[in-house]
DNA sequence: CTTGACCTTCCAGTAACTGTAACGCTTATC
DNA sequence: GATAAGCGTTACAGTTACTGGAAGGTCAAG
């Protein structure tokens, strides 16, 4: 398989998945045409890995997954602990958002949008005291 | 007040401050021994952006809110706009974090997290099939 | 006069790609 | 056999919003 093919198959750009070979992630072959010639196991790699980074891993905590992914004698205890910590810092970011989220809500909902220039916005953006979810 | 002074006044660094000065988003004054010189107004837009970036607009929203900010004559439809499409933008990223989390958690609860290599999350992301989702 | 806490600039690195240029190989068509 | 489309290759630069570090200048205190 030509790398145009395990794109096709992954759903990862050529580009990617060039670069996840420079990262070391996977090795494939080469014809004598200098072309990446893909067999199975590789083209397995690039669906786990754009299924993992699909799930937000970091492209560290893919290699570490690829690598317990081809440890036949890993504990599952180690995948649960990636797994976890990843979690933990999603929760953390969704937890963020939801804060911005209704802090940038209601300013919007307060603010009128029309030609005037008073903005509930900006004065919160400047207000000089501390009470800057005020509006 | 010398970038020390504004740095705790407005809570971002003092790299930060120099790289909002690179970036031309302040225009601090400079003494005469070349350290930058930080005027009430410059404080104030310091401030403006911390908290903009704490609600995560971006640099260039931040660098248009702060020309709407000087502008007297602004309307707020316009600010309006620009918070809008980032609350939009926001609420994109907290659904996709959402999924995330639902799938993710799904996983960890199905692994015994034990010393057996096992591992419904791995089995996951590495499988053949297209029900990605099954655990 | 030196010490420590400031300040300065400049360069490099981060995460994970993405874009672009300039070029080679393959295959089909004329 | 020439050529053009559509693959493939490398290498380099750019993205976002900083952050770290080196090498050095300034200032106030003791």
């Amino acid at each position: 398989m030509n790398i145009g093919d395990v794109a096709n198959r992954s759903g990862l750009p050529a580009k990617t998945i060039r670069y996840y070979e420079e990262i070391g992630l996977v090795k494939p072959l080469r014809d004598t045409n200098g072309y990446r010639a893909f067999r199975e196991p590789e083209l397995h790699k690039l669906v786990f890995l754009a299924r993992a980074r699909a799930l937000g891993f970091t492209i560290e905590d893919c290699r570490a997954l690829l690598a317990l992914y081809d440890d036949e004698t890993r504990a599952s205890a180690d995948v649960k602990k990636i797994a976890n910590e990843h979690l933990t810092k999603i929760e953390a970011k969704i937890a963020d958002l939801n804060s911005m989220r209704d802090t940038l809500s209601h300013l919007v909902d307060a603010c009128a949008g029309d030609h005037r220039p008073d903005c509930p916005i900006l004065r919160n953006l400047g207000a000089t005291s501390d009470k800057s979810i005020r509006v």
